[in-house]
RNA sequence: GCGGACGUGGCGGAAUUGGCAGACGCGUUAGCCUUAGGAGCUAAUGGAGAAAUCCGUGGGGGUUCAACUCCCUCCGUCCGCACCA
């Protein structure tokens, strides 16, 4: 760093200074623009952010910034997601109170986003730990409560005996624990959960109003939700007036059904198994597939185990009786927990028959080659014809699907049903640093929701948090007592608390009234601004946050809150930013601060080669020499404004074309998919053609208009440097109070363009004509060009095509 | 297993509708400037060749005057879901 190099230390807290002074970022709730609500994620406070975390945060900030000057009245609201476990971790490490370590962390982190020269409206900021904002969570829970969608019950939940708590499903990726990474075991607790499974159908449905999302978020929710249409099918007990009902997708397969099994968790093995001869053998058989939990199920193919019940059932379409097994493959979570199996058409189902020597009866045969039960070496799942079916032989097996399902429906053996992989949300959790559940129980009323004019219900601050899987609010008698809201007997309240993906299930709402003492927002307002224009965010939360959000929105649509029915309009998911091949994390100890290098370079810098990387959609592996590269532009560019123009000279039109080919392409890379890197690197471009002018001596409008436009063009990108250079060009005010230059079409269109000859496909020549050259004169120039001739001696020319101002295509 | 994305120099990556492959940057090499340079400037930089030219976008095949781009097929990488009936 020389005398001569970019003074950023001066600059860049001055224009962060001035930003401030005069409300850059404040929205003006009275301005006659259209509005444009650009939303970051909002980060949990931990200790410190980290490159990764900023490349989000720049993202957005670049959008706000061009948006502004697009002429819209940009929100950009930021605020804590400050509920949550690590904080609580560290608690219980260190003996920090969550609350303070959290404030701090946020104050520490707000300093970093300043520092980055990312612009908030900070009068916005939410911060979901603290009780102005849970209140109105909690308020949640309790419209959601009176609404029937929050429920307690009884259920099996996934435990992670780390973190000495509950998870969603959403929570446990291949069986173990999203945060910790440990084991998830089984656990049979009461709990607190939303009911999104009566959502399933309209979540679905409404992804095809999300035409601006990722499309791999879409597909991921859609599997999450995971609809399957079939047919549910009674299949009567043999000796008994009852029927078990099982659901299928194949109900084609219907009649190579040889046998049917149960889920080792189905309710009614103790009493389909009273008396019989081995009743324990079949108890012991249950209680070991119970304790292959979750987790193992989840991660280990296991090997397929079964046993005999003794028991028959009917199958209804053709009265044949078929054995009732229990197996370790079946699932309880899925469908009814019992499954007709049809072993030639399903493989798993094969695989356990030959296992146990059950049978396997072919029903679709496969119409280029005919299958053997006897010598198949797997079941058969394609398309095919039917056989052994009774009325329906010889159908298509596509046909057949519906003409069953028809048949069993007339004759009321079956019906047509819908099933859904996504579970109810389980809401509750065991730990102290969340926002507590709004119930008192009460030995007269039983469960009783708090009442609204109660909310907060304040979580109290001297607890001793460490976990032992119970919450530790439970210890906290002054909080637990208290009165029934009905009968004012005696009571106590509910101890756990919220997930805290409830609090920032609605975050995006609270920001258009962060101070509102008397509702959680106001419904023209969030009307007027949502749904959210732009949301930038990780793709990690592509299922739990935004399918939990978009729940939530509909959940208000339908109580009359709000008037829109999706939260986010556009998503936007950048890719993480990897260093030595791994993600960034203090455990890996592979974290690049932004501290040193705003430091050493300044945030401009920083900001530009954050955006340079690549295109932000993607992953990208940090380097610190790509740093230096674009220190070295900034320089590059600063030079240009300190230095003068030397030598005076002509007329540019080229430079003056350049120009406004910039302006084009850095719009439009904006504007269509984010391509900062490409817009960049367009004005890099731009950069090497004035100094290239310069040398070649260029009269100084032309100069000054290239000058301009590359220090418009870069003010999104490196705002502090933009600012500086503006005021050094001799203009007032802010550079992002200027409106976004729009390119001129006519300087565009060059006097003379570079035309390509392509002789049997290969390029052979160039020449230059003039713009609005004739066919019949271009046709003319070329055959008459040296090295035209040369390629074509004499040969007859079969084909001359044109490709208007490109290329010229000669075939011999 | 199912679903999706992708495969281009030493590296990150460019390439509107098929139309000059490798923009821009990093790195490297040579030179200039400088007391010095981890600053700046100039030039070179996919491979082979003295050159004309030829070969090059994971492999093979196809469509086309023309293919990184479209079609078929194989290989590989990444991501999501996964005993979902």
């Amino acid at each position: 760093m020389t005398e001569n190099s970019y003074p950023f230390k001066k600059i860049e807290p001055k224009w962060q200074k001035f930003w401030r002074k005069i409300g850059l970022f404040k929205m003006d709730p009275r301005s006659p623009k259209t509005k444009y609500y650009c939303l970051m994620m909002f980060p949990y406070p931990s200790s410190a952010l980290h490159v990764g975390h900023g490349r989000n945060y720049i993202i957005g900030d670049v959008v706000a910034r061009f948006m502004m000057m697009r002429g819209f009245n940009v929100l950009t609201p930021m605020g804590w997601d400050a509920f949550g476990l690590p904080a609580e971790n560290a608690a219980i490490k260190d003996g920090i109170h969550p609350k303070t370590s959290s404030l701090r962390n946020i104050t520490r982190m707000k300093k970093q986003l300043d520092a980055w020269g990312t612009g908030y409206d900070w009068s916005r900021e939410v911060t979901s730990c603290l009780p102005d904002y849970y209140k109105w969570t909690q308020w949640i829970f309790l419209k959601l409560y009176e609404k029937g969608l929050a429920y307690k019950k009884k259920a099996a939940v996934n435990w992670c005996p780390s973190c000495q708590t509950i998870l969603a499903n959403e929570q446990v990726i291949e069986g173990r624990c999203w945060r910790c990474d440990n084991q998830v075991t089984e656990k049979v607790l009461e709990q607190w959960f939303f009911k999104i499974t009566a959502y399933a159908q309209r979540l679905l449905d409404d992804l095809s109003k999300l035409k601006e999302w990722p499309q791999r978020v879409r597909t991921m929710q859609q599997n999450w939700i995971g609809r399957s249409e079939g047919v549910r099918i009674d299949f009567p007990l043999e000796g008994e007036d009852k029927a078990l009902s099982c659901f299928t997708t194949r109900v084609d397969t219907i009649y190579g059904a040889t046998y049917m099994v149960l889920a080792a968790e189905h309710p009614d093995i103790e009493k389909l198994i009273e008396g019989a001869p081995n009743r324990d053998d079949i108890l012991a058989f249950v209680e070991k597939v119970r304790k292959q939990n979750i987790a193992s199920r989840a991660t280990a193919e296991i090997e397929k185990e079964g046993i005999f019940t003794g028991r028959y059932v009917i199958n209804p379409v053709n009265n044949r009786q078929i054995p009732l097994w229990i197996a370790n493959y079946v699932l309880m979570e899925y469908g009814t927990g019992a499954v007709m199996a049809v072993p030639a058409h399903d493989q798993r189902d094969f695989e356990f028959a030959k296992k146990y020597n059950l049978p396997i009866e072919v029903v679709i045969d496969n119409p280029n080659e005919a299958l053997n039960a006897q010598t198949m070496r797997g079941a058969y799942v394609d398309e095919g014809v039917m056989v052994n079916s009774a009325q329906f032989d010889g159908l298509d097996n596509r046909q057949a699907m519906e003409k069953i399902a028809d048949f069993m429906e007339k004759k009321k053996i079956g019906q047509r049903t819908v099933h859904y992989r996504l579970r109810d949300w389980l809401i509750s959790r065991q730990r102290y640093w969340g926002a507590p559940i709004p119930i008192i129980y009460c030995e007269h009323c039983g469960q009783v929701p708090v009442n609204e004019k109660d909310l907060p219900v304040l979580l109290p601050e001297k607890v001793e948090f460490r976990p032992h899987g119970e919450s530790p609010l439970k210890q906290a008698r002054a909080f637990v007592n208290t009165t029934c809201p009905k009968c004012k007997a005696k009571a106590r309240r509910e101890t756990d608390t919220m997930d805290t993906f409830v609090d920032s299930s609605w975050y995006y709402l609270r920001y258009l009234s962060p101070k509102d003492k008397n509702r959680p927002f106001e419904r023209e307002i969030v009307n007027k601004w949502l749904p959210v224009d732009q949301y930038i965010g990780g793709v990690e939360h592509a299922i739990l946050h935004l399918l939990y959000s978009r729940f939530i929105t509909k959940v208000f649509y339908d109580l009359g809150l709000v008037d829109f029915d999706e939260p986010f309009k556009r998503l936007f998911t950048q890719g993480m930013i990897i260093k030595s091949g791994a993600k960034m994390s203090k455990s890996k100890g592979n974290v690049v601060s932004p501290d040193e290098l705003i430091a050493k370079y300044g945030a401009d810098t920083v900001r530009l080669y954050t955006l340079f990387i690549g295109p932000p959609e993607k992953d990208a592996e940090w380097n610190d020499r790509g740093v230096e590269g674009a220190w070295r532009f900034l320089n590059r560019v600063w030079r240009l404004i300190k230095q003068p123009n030397v030598a005076e000279g002509k007329k540019n039109d080229w430079l003056k074309r350049k120009t406004h080919l910039t302006i084009k392409k850095v719009t439009e890379d904006i504007e269509r998919e984010f391509h900062f890197n490409t817009a960049i690197s367009a004005i890099m471009e731009l950069v090497n053609e004035i100094y290239k002018a310069q040398d070649e001596g260029v009269d100084a409008v032309a100069r000054e208009e290239a000058l301009e436009a590359t220090v418009i063009l870069l003010s999104p990108f490196v705002p502090h440097m933009a600012e500086e250079m503006w005021q050094l060009l001799g203009k007032k005010n802010s550079i992002f109070e200027l409106p976004w230059p729009s390119y001129d079409k006519e300087a565009i269109q060059a006097e003379e363009v570079l035309i390509v000859v392509q002789i049997n496909g290969r390029v052979r020549a160039k020449i230059t004509v003039p713009y609005d050259i004739t066919e019949e004169d271009l046709k003319e120039q070329v055959l008459h060009n040296e090295k035209v001739t040369t390629w074509i001696k004499e040969k007859p020319v079969k084909k001359f095509l044109i490709v208007p101002r490109k290329l010229v295509s000669i075939v011999l």
